[in-house]
This record gives structure tokens, C-alpha cells and sequence, in this order.
RNA sequence: GCCCGGGUGGUGUAGUGGCCCAUCAUACGACCCUGUCACGGUCGUGACGCGGGUUCAAAUCCCGCCUCGGGCGCCA
């Protein structure tokens, strides 16, 4: 739009056009103010009925809430305006009406609920502490692919329509493709790992997976965004390192670039960018410290998993992001390398933010046969996955990587209740629209 | 997959057998109001998820369905 201002950027003293969304028309009888709102802001309209036009008068305060206007007039300072700047209206033109009944309320006057603020994102984002989360997970993906940069990788993109599944098992959503039986991808775990055997040895991807598990929590997505990364010539200890880099990285470009988004949210104190290195626990020290805290009725004891209420226990007990690593091989996937030596402990490690899991990793099993017998042990048939398999035939390096959900860490970063808030528009058991 | 808890005007809620032809806020409509900033004031319109049952009487109790949310498992 030729000459248009965002409302941000009117001074006083200036002609301006400026267009947006009508928030609110407080009418007081000879006077009233519209409020017109952009992506940048607010503006006060003042309308004067014994000094103004009497059509544009009537344009101006018969529009309806969240209609879309366009307005043009001076900028003038007033000590009684929002912002000390107002503009008076020489023409009012509407550009898009809206309904008059609103199936929530974008100035936030009354609450709606998050399914309500689903069915119709559009007007929810209109609330800015709403666009705020989104701007934020912007800059998280922003600053993540700087720190990818920093270490040197190339962003890649891999099939998300694939023949079969990263572990096999039940939890791939099934598709036709062109009469055949196809999944969507749960992972680009094998496809990041083929390319560090390529010539491009250090890889990123930041791209959708989905997952058909029928679970019902406020921390799972049937379709997420992943933050994957995989380099050759990397340990499991070195994935940990760019883990923590880019982990970082994100809470860095988040304080350098987003205070006012933060302040929207009520988070400008209690932001805090992780200082210092993540704390590393075996998983050994792990069931120790969660069995010490005596949050659970059962003693944790080797091979068993973390329940969700250790996790919590350990997370308060830590305080800050942590990796738990030296795994029970026997409940890491079969691409995780063992440690040397001994065939029982892994080279698996998770990332941990005091709430829940941020991230999984390890380094991989690049040695051939082990990789098959790997596959034959979690009852998978190898010549299933031949296109990967082969390619450790022909100098696959040692490497190692890590996966990150990117609205598992918005969520955590700014302690947000429900992980569908961090995305968009949210798949999940019961949701698959808009 | 197992388990638990909800569904009341457009939106968010109060109401646990008769006090309810249902409360409050906001929105919406009408009127009043010349500096508001969640403007204020007066009046008004508007709802018990669907189906069946119990009862003299059901928003309220029971059953089924639909739908939303949560816990666990598992995971990012």
C-alpha cells in the first residue's frame, strides 16, 4: 500500500495514512476515540462531531470492532492521547468489515479458551502477547541456525513421505503413494545420518515429524518441528557440546532481540539466559539422585526408564538444562553406539530442561555389521532398510548428533502451559483442523 | 493404549433436585455523555452439547453418544 505508516512510526506534525484493525471506538458523545491497531502498534483516531464532517463521523464510529480501516489525516501530540500522538481523520475508508459478534475477543477483555483460541488462531494472534510466542520461536530458529553456521554445517531437507519408519513399530501414520503402503517420516534420523557420510559431513535440518501416538498431553504434538544435527568425526560428547552452543544460542538471540516480546509475556525478569554449562549426569547418578529425593513410591533401578514424576523430581533437584547420558543400551534405539568395552552402556544422552526432555542423541553406530545385528535384535528386518544400511559399507565415518523439538523449547523458554500454544495450528489426537 | 474430569447466551463464568421462564462480566442493540485510554451511565436481546431414562419436579441424578481438557505409559 502506497504511503501507508505503520502506526509506530507517526510523528506529530506529519500527514499520515495509516491502516490496521478498528480495536476499540470509546465514544463519549460530542468526542470519541478510535483505536486503530497494526502489526506495530496502536493509534488514537479522535473524532469531533460540531468540527468534523458529519459522513466521516459516522464512517469512523459506525464501523464494527476488527474491521479493517484505513485512515488518513494529521498527527498531532496530545497530552491526553495513549502515546501522546493522535491523528485527526480528513478521510475514513473501510476496507474490510467484520461481523459484529466475535468468537473471542482480541482485546482481551475476556479470556477464551485455548481450544476456542484454535478454531480461530487469526483472531487470536490479533492479541499481541499471542504474536509475541510466534515472534519469539522466529528468533529461536533464527539464532539456532546461526549457531549451526558457527560450527560450520549446511542445512539440509530430507523426505518427510518415506517407505518405512526410523525404529519400525506402530507409531508411523500410514499413506497411499501411488498404490503403495508409505508412512510420513517420524524422524530424519537415517537420512541426516546417510549425509554425514557424504560430502558434506556436518548437516543440520529444521523440518516437520509426525508421530501417531494417541497420547493426550499438554507436552505432546502429532505433528512437531524438529532441530536435528549430525556431524562426522563427532562422540557423543561433542554432540553435547553443540547441543549446549546451540540451546544457548537460541535463549541469547531471544534477550538480544526480543525484550519487547518478552515484556509482553510478563517475562523480562524471570528470562534467564542458561550461564553456565549444562550440568552432565550419568544415568547411573541419574536413578541415584531421583531415588534420593524420595519422590517415588518405587526405587528406580537399572534399566528402567525415567517415569515423568522423576524426571520432575530430578529436573527441581538440578535447577537448570542437563544432560543425562551413559544410557542402558537395552532402552536406547539399536543406532546408538555402545560405549567401548561395554556392550550394556550407550553412548545415548538426553537433554533435560527442568520439566521435561528437550533433546535426544548419541553417537551412532557406523560400523556395518554391527548396525545389522542392531536391526535384528529390535526384530527389524535389515533388508527393509537397505538404502541406509549399504551406505555403511562404503566408509561411513564415525559421527554422532541430536535431535531438539523446537516447541518443546519455545514452551520451556517461556514457560508456557500447553505445548499447542508454541505452534501454530496444532495437530494433535483430536485436532486436525484448521 | 489405560485412567480421570469437564461441556450453561458470541466469549468467559455462577448455579449439586423445587429458591432458575438460570448469575455475573464482556460482547451485541438502543439512548445519554466533549479528552477517553478495559471510558462511564440507563434500558434491552441472547444459553443449560445430543438422545434416552429416574422423579410430582432435572442445568443439577442415571445410561449411551458426541466433544473438550488432563494424568500415566511413551516420547521431542
Amino acid at each position: 500500500m502506497d504511503g501507508r505508516t505503520h502506526t509506530v512510526d507517526v510523528n506529530p506534525g506529519e500527514t499520515v495514512t495509516v491502516a490496521g484493525w478498528v480495536h476499540e471506538v470509546r465514544d463519549l458523545g460530542g468526542i470519541a476515540f478510535l483505536i486503530l491497531r497494526d502489526t506495530t502498534g496502536k493509534i488514537q483516531i479522535v473524532f469531533k462531531e460540531d468540527e468534523m464532517d458529519a459522513d466521516l463521523v459516522g464512517t469512523g464510529l459506525g464501523v464494527a470492532r476488527e474491521s479493517v480501516i484505513t485512515v488518513t489525516g494529521d498527527a498531532e501530540e496530545h497530552s491526553n492521547a495513549p502515546g501522546g500522538v493522535e491523528v485527526t481523520p480528513e478521510s475514513v475508508e473501510v476496507l474490510a468489515e467484520s461481523d459484529t459478534e466475535l468468537p473471542l475477543d482480541p482485546s482481551g477483555k475476556v479470556d477464551a479458551d485455548l481450544s476456542t483460541r484454535l478454531d480461530n488462531r487469526t483472531l487470536d494472534l490479533r492479541k499481541e502477547e499471542v504474536k509475541a510466542i510466534f515472534e519469539i520461536r522466529a528468533e529461536v530458529l533464527r539464532s539456532v541456525r546461526e549457531a549451526f553456521y558457527d560450527l560450520g554445517s549446511t542445512e539440509i531437507n530430507t523426505p518427510k513421505i518415506v517407505a518405512t519408519g526410523t525404529e519400525g513399530g506402530t507409531e508411523l501414520f500410514p499413506i497411499t503413494y501411488f498404490g503403495e503402503e508409505a508412512f510420513m517420516n517420524q524422524s530424519p534420523q537415517l537420512f541426516k545420518q546417510l549425509m554425514v557420510g557424504s560430502g558434506l559431513e556436518r548437516v543440520f535440518e529444521i523440518g516437520p515429524i509426525f508421530r501417531a501416538e494417541e497420547h493426550n498431553t499438554p507436552r505432546h504434538l502429532n505433528e512437531a518441528t524438529m532441530i536435528d544435527f549430525e556431524s562426522a568425526f563427532f562422540d557423543h560428547t561433542e554432540a553435547m557440546d553443540a547441543c549446549e552452543h546451540v540451546v544457548r544460542n537460541a535463549y541469547d538471540g531471544v534477550a538480544a532481540n526480543c525484550q519487547r516480546e518478552l515484556e509482553l509475556l510478563g517475562l523480562e525478569d524471570a528470562f534467564e539466559v542458561p550461564d553456565e554449562a549444562f550440568p552432565r549426569l550419568t544415568y547411573q547418578e541419574a536413578i541415584e539422585r531421583i531415588n534420593a529425593t524420595g519422590e517415588l513410591d518405587e526405587q528406580l533401578v537399572w534399566g528402567d526408564d525415567l517415569p515423568t514424576e522423576g524426571e520432575r523430581a530430578l529436573g527441581d533437584d538440578v535447577g537448570s538444562h542437563y544432560f543425562i547420558t551413559d544410557w542402558p543400551s537395552e532402552i536406547k534405539p539399536f543406532y546408538i553406539k555402545d560405549h567401548d568395552g561395554d556392550a550394556d552402556l550407550s553412548t545415548g544422552f538426553d537433554m533435560m530442561h527442568p520439566v521435561m526432555e528437550l533433546v535426544s542423541g548419541g553417537q551412532r553406530e557406523h560400523r556395518y555389521d554391527h548396525l545389522v545385528t542392531g536391526f535384528e535384535q529390535q526384530g527389524l528386518d535389515p533388508d527393509q532398510f537397505d538404502y541406509y544400511t549399504k551406505m555403511f559399507k562404503y566408509g561411513m565415518p564415525p559421527h554422532a548428533g541430536w535431535g531438539l523439538g523446537v516447541e518443546r523449547l519455545v514452551m520451556t523458554m517461556l514457560g508456557l502451559e500447553n505445548i499447542r500454544e508454541a505452534v501454530l495450528f496444532p495437530r494433535d489426537r483430536q485436532r486436525l483442523s484448521p
